[in-house]
Order: C-alpha cells, then sequence, then structure tokens
RNA sequence: CGGGGUGUGGCGCAGCCUGGCUAGCGCACCUGCCUUGGGCGCAGGGGGUCGCAGGUUCGAAUCCUGUCACCCCGACCA
C-alpha cells in the first residue's frame, strides 16, 4: 500500500477522551475511531489487524473441529424470554420497532439450532462457532474497546451427549485458546474463575497483565498460582482457639465505631474481632461473621447463597431491626436472622463482637457455645502478601484484562430451549453444553497495551497490518525514487506486505515518527547516503536496532527475519 | 444508577468568574516558494449557528433554567 494513497489518518497529538495507552494509541495510529459511547469504527489499518487476528482463531478453532456458523445478531426476543435472560440487567440492548433483541451472546440460537437439528447420541459431540459482532447494554463503557457496547467475539460452544465429553471439549478449547493467544505474540496466564450468572460447573479466564485491566486477579509467582481475585483462596492461618474458656462479658466502648478503633481501644489483635456485616438474601436478614478487618468477597458470597439476590442493609432498617448501629451489631441475642460466617472463625472463641446495643461489645464469645451458625464458608477478599495455598509463597494481586473465557455451562440452555438427544437406550436426554469466547479487539488493545513504547505501538508480526513500513526519504531525489519503487515492487512479488511511504514533501523526521506510531515490525529505510554504496537500512522496530544491507540482500534478510 | 468534569473550525486548547469592539492561539488543511536522516522554513489563504432549546438584557460563548452528548471515579459486569 502506498501511504500517499492510504487512509490512514494519524494524530500528532492525544485525543483527550483516551485515557489507557492503547486507546491513545488505536486512535493516533489511524486504527479506528469513535462513533458513539462505546462503538468504534476500524479504518482500514485497523481492520487488518483484526483480520489477523480472527484468522488466528479462525485456524485454531478449525484445527480442533470447529465448525464456522454465521448467526444472525438479531433476536427474537422470545427466545430470550425462555430462558430467563431477557430480564438480566444491562445486558440485552433491544430493538424499538419490533419484539426483536440484539444478540450479546449466542448461547440461546445456538441451543435452538441443536433443539432442531440433534436427534441421537451419533450426532454428537459437535464443536459449533462464530466470529462475529456483539451488543451489549453495557451501562458505562470505557477504557476503549475494552469494554464497548458492540464488540466482535469468537464464541463457541460444545455440545456433547455427558459431562465427560464437555471436560474433553472443554480441554480442547483450553488448549487452542493457548495456541490463539501465543502466535498472538501475547504474555497471557490463565486463571480459575467464577461462573457468575451464566451458570456452569466450572470456568477459567485467559488473562493479560495490564494495569489498564478491569479484572483483579491473584498470582502465585513461584508456583504459578493464579485465580480471578472473585474466587481466590491463600493459606492464611485459621483463628485459634484457646484452652481456657471464659464466661461471656459486656465491655463499654463509647463512641468506637470501627474495627480499627476497637482494636487500638481494646488493645486486642484485629483476629480476636469479629466483625458483623448485615445484609437480606432474597430479603430474609442476613448476617455475616468476618474476622477482623477482612474484606468481604460479594462473589463468594453469591456462591455460598447458592443464588439469590442479596444486598447490604441500610443503615436505618438495622437500626430499626436491631436496635443498634452498624458498628455495634453481632450474634449474639440477635433474632430472625440466618448467621454465617468466614471459615477462619470456624470454631473459635475468646472473641469480641458488637452487643446490639450501642456503645457496648461482647468479649469472650465462644461461636460454638454462644452461637449458632448455619455455615462456615470461604467469603473474604485475599489480600496481597498472604501465602499460597500450593506452595506459601507469598500471593500477588494485580490487575488483568479478560481476554477468554471458557465454561462448562451444562445443561442450563439446553434444558430450557429443549436441546435434547436419544441415548443409546432410547432415553431422551438434554444435551450437555460448553460455551467459550475470545474478544477480538480486545486482543489487539492487549498487544499494544503489552508492546509500545513512547513514540507508539510495536506490532507481533502476527497481528501487525503490514509487516515492512518502506520509507522513501526524500522522493525528490530521483535515485530515491527509483531505488524505493524497485523495492516495492520486489516485495510485492514476494508477497511481503508492504506499506511504503512515497509521499512527496513529506519530511524524513515526520515519515520516522509515523513509521513508529504506525509500529510495524520492520522498516526498511531508502535514503541517499546508502544508495551510493547500494545498500539499504534495516530497522527493527521493537529494538530500535539499524543495519544497512547491500540491496541484493534485501528479500533474503527481511524473509530470513520475519521468519524468525 | 450515584459522584465529578467537559462540550468553542478536523485535532488540542484559551476566552466564561467580572456580558460589550471583528471569537483567539497551536497543530492540521489550501496556494506559492523553499527544504529533505527524527513531527522543516517563509508568505498568503479557507474554515466556527461557541452542543441544543428557552429565558434575562439595549447587547450572551460568557448570566439563569432545561435538555442532550461525551469523559473520569464508583456501583454493575452474562
Amino acid at each position: 500500500m502506498r501511504l500517499s494513497k492510504a487512509f490512514i489518518p494519524t494524530l500528532k497529538e492525544i485525543p483527550s477522551d483516551a485515557v489507557i495507552p492503547s486507546h491513545q494509541l488505536m486512535l493516533r495510529a489511524g486504527l479506528m475511531r469513535q462513533l458513539t459511547a462505546g462503538v468504534y469504527a476500524f479504518l482500514p489499518l485497523g481492520y487488518r489487524a483484526m483480520l489477523k487476528a480472527t484468522q488466528i482463531v479462525r485456524e485454531e478453532m478449525n484445527a480442533i473441529g470447529g465448525q464456522e456458523f454465521h448467526l444472525p445478531a438479531l433476536n427474537p426476543e422470545s427466545l430470550w424470554i425462555q430462558t430467563g435472560r431477557r430480564n438480566i440487567p444491562n445486558f440485552i440492548l433491544s430493538v424499538k420497532e419490533r419484539d426483536l433483541v440484539l444478540a450479546p451472546t449466542h448461547e440461546e440460537v445456538i441451543a435452538w439450532i441443536a433443539a432442531m437439528h440433534i436427534q441421537s447420541y451419533k450426532d454428537l459431540p459437535q464443536i459449533w462457532y462464530q466470529i462475529q459482532t456483539k451488543f451489549r447494554n453495557e451501562p458505562r463503557p470505557r477504557s476503549g474497546v475494552l469494554r464497548g457496547r458492540q464488540f466482535v467475539m469468537k464464541d463457541s460452544y460444545t455440545l456433547d451427549t455427558s459431562y465427560d465429553g464437555l471436560d474433553i471439549g472443554y480441554d480442547s478449547h483450553a488448549q487452542a485458546y493457548r495456541n490463539i493467544f501465543t502466535r498472538c505474540g501475547l504474555k497471557f496466564f490463565v486463571v480459575g474463575a467464577s461462573s457468575g450468572a451464566m451458570g456452569g460447573t466450572g470456568s477459567q479466564e485467559f488473562m493479560v497483565e495490564s494495569e489498564s485491566g478491569e479484572d483483579t486477579v491473584v498470582l502465585c509467582p513461584k508456583c504459578g498460582y493464579a485465580a480471578n481475585l472473585e474466587v481466590a483462596a491463600s493459606g492464611i492461618a485459621k483463628v485459634s482457639r484457646a484452652g481456657d474458656n471464659k464466661p461471656l462479658e459486656e465491655i463499654h466502648t463509647p463512641n468506637v465505631k470501627t474495627i480499627d478503633e476497637l482494636a487500638a481501644f481494646l488493645k486486642v489483635d484485629h483476629t480476636r474481632l469479629a466483625k458483623s456485616l448485615v445484609y437480606r438474601h432474597n430479603g430474609k436478614p442476613l448476617l455475616i461473621l468476618m474476622t477482623g478487618n477482612d474484606q468481604l468477597n460479594e462473589s463468594k458470597l453469591g456462591a455460598a447463597l447458592g443464588g439469590g439476590e442479596f444486598r447490604a442493609m441500610e443503615a436505618e432498617e438495622l437500626k430499626s431491626l436491631t436496635g443498634a448501629d452498624g458498628g455495634s451489631i453481632g450474634p449474639v441475642g440477635l433474632k430472625g436472622f440466618r448467621i454465617i460466617a468466614d471459615e477462619r472463625l470456624e470454631g473459635a472463641n475468646n472473641l469480641i463482637s458488637g452487643a446490639n446495643r450501642n456503645d457496648y461489645h461482647l468479649g469472650n464469645l465462644d461461636l460454638i457455645r454462644d452461637t449458632t451458625i448455619d455455615g462456615y464458608f470461604d467469603l473474604r477478599t485475599v489480600e496481597t502478601g498472604e501465602t499460597c495455598t500450593t506452595c506459601a509463597s507469598p500471593l500477588k494481586i494485580a490487575n488483568a484484562i479478560e481476554l477468554g473465557h471458557i465454561f462448562k455451562l451444562g445443561t442450563k440452555y439446553s434444558e430450557a430451549l429443549n436441546a435434547s438427544y436419544l441415548d443409546e437406550n432410547g432415553q431422551s436426554k438434554p444435551v450437555v453444553m460448553g460455551s467459550y469466547g475470545i474478544g477480538i479487539e480486545r486482543i489487539i488493545a492487549c498487544a499494544i497495551e503489552q508492546s509500545r513504547d513512547a513514540n507508539g505501538i510495536i506490532w507481533d508480526k502476527a497481528l501487525a497490518p503490514y509487516q515492512i513500513h518502506l520509507i522513501a526519504i526524500n522522493m525528490s531525489n530521483k535515485d530515491i525514487v527509483l531505488a524505493s519503487n524497485e523495492i516495492y515492487r520486489l516485495l510485492n512479488e514476494a508477497a511481503l506486505e508492504t506499506l511504503f511511504d512515497e509521499r512527496a514533501n513529506v519530511s524524513p523526521g515526520f515519515k520516522f515518527k509515523d513509521a513508529d506510531l504506525l509500529g510495524m515490525p520492520i522498516q526498511v529505510i531508502v535514503g541517499e547516503k546508502g544508495l551510493k554504496n547500494n545498500q539499504v537500512e534495516i530497522k527493527v522496530r521493537r529494538t530500535g536496532e539499524r543495519s544497512m544491507i547491500a540491496r541484493e540482500e534485501l528479500l533474503s534478510t527481511l524473509k530470513a527475519m520475519l521468519s524468525a
């Protein structure tokens, strides 16, 4: 492509709306433009990178036996009502004029097709996938393409007769995903994840560590343990049980509101304090006991409660229900509450909790003697520096971007939409499904987040819109014009994707800055000095390394560099 | 949805508090000359209903009311 003819609108200045590096660079390098909040138009250069990514994904999906579909974005609303997903908050965008919705994902359509055509165990297993645009009603799009209302997703679905079959499909996806992200040149890791409202029995996320990421993950640098903070565990010690069990006593604690104040006031360790959090679960009062300042993890709470709605209780509600304020609530003598506790507190005694009376706490609390705990669960949020459950090394907490997510779905959608098959015994059974997604724009954004410098993007050759950026230093010099055009012809004949900066009246500095901003892996620079010696210059974008090469050796050198 | 911020040529911004001459600056763009190894120089030029709608006023980019859009923090995130 000749740059003088190309539509690649680069920006010298950073658009004020862009905050994270990938967003800034995608705009500056002319990859895309924002149309409205969370919706981007991909321009030719950006689309080329997207096509590179989708092709890699497609090849790896085909390699595990995936069959590509082209599915409708417009879906009948009724389909989503059948699976109960029509009314998930902030999920579906709908069409005003018809009872149609814009598909946010395709479990429903896949199950509908399966219901119609999968009849026998002989028809299974299947791997079906598509690479298409999805729509979601994001309340707050942000971070460029990382969280949009419209995005391209590869989603695939496994259809199996059994959970053993599902495991095979799931594992093959896990391997395909590793291949995909490795080929894209990304440094990624896999974490255990929450299945959330998708339902299902297991899930993992493929993550790229990034300050701009919206997910938080716990990592063990030593043994490789990695989990989403929503499900991560640590080896933090349980609260000990003391031998001598003293009787309950009421302690006057005037104006003590927080756990820190209480620990300071009583001069005791945080682990002796049982903090009470008050929620409503499906409308019913729920008391949650946590150790000291341990933070309740609402994802874990949701899992422990096994579904249903829950929310923290309002201050007035709490006061009217217990007669005390938030800082003085405790498990003893509390009527009408279900009580659960973090497993750190299991069987603990000599604790201090609120007395359900303002300005008083209870000492020498023994959870076994004095309370009825309805269950102990892992409810706490892991904190940095706590030890790894596997190898006892200190854990690290990092932000990350979710590139892909794989789920063992089970039969939720196949049951809702009657996707069933007859087994060997003529019994009708629901198809066992798995669901697997990859965000294509996120691949691009992560690649840029992970590989850039002050001057611009540094593309890996796998995703680079062009492999080579050919620069003619001075188009008023006939020798340079002849030589660079000849080189351009040569590279095209050799099928090396080349962007040729043959703009006249553009200074060398401008061309170099543009080339670094656009970030193609190799720059070939045709200048006066080199030509005198029948040489051209090669610059490696990533390292900045430059070398002079004899013109006859250019093609072979480039081929060697690009196949390395 | 709660909090904060911003809307002024294509981009980045100033002007607004304290209303008043012709709405300004940098970049980009057009023409000519010039220059060619890190975002050249000189000269000339085009382009803006100041987000939108009301209101106050002799007079509104500026003050008031409403509204819309976008960004950030939080909540949410299948």
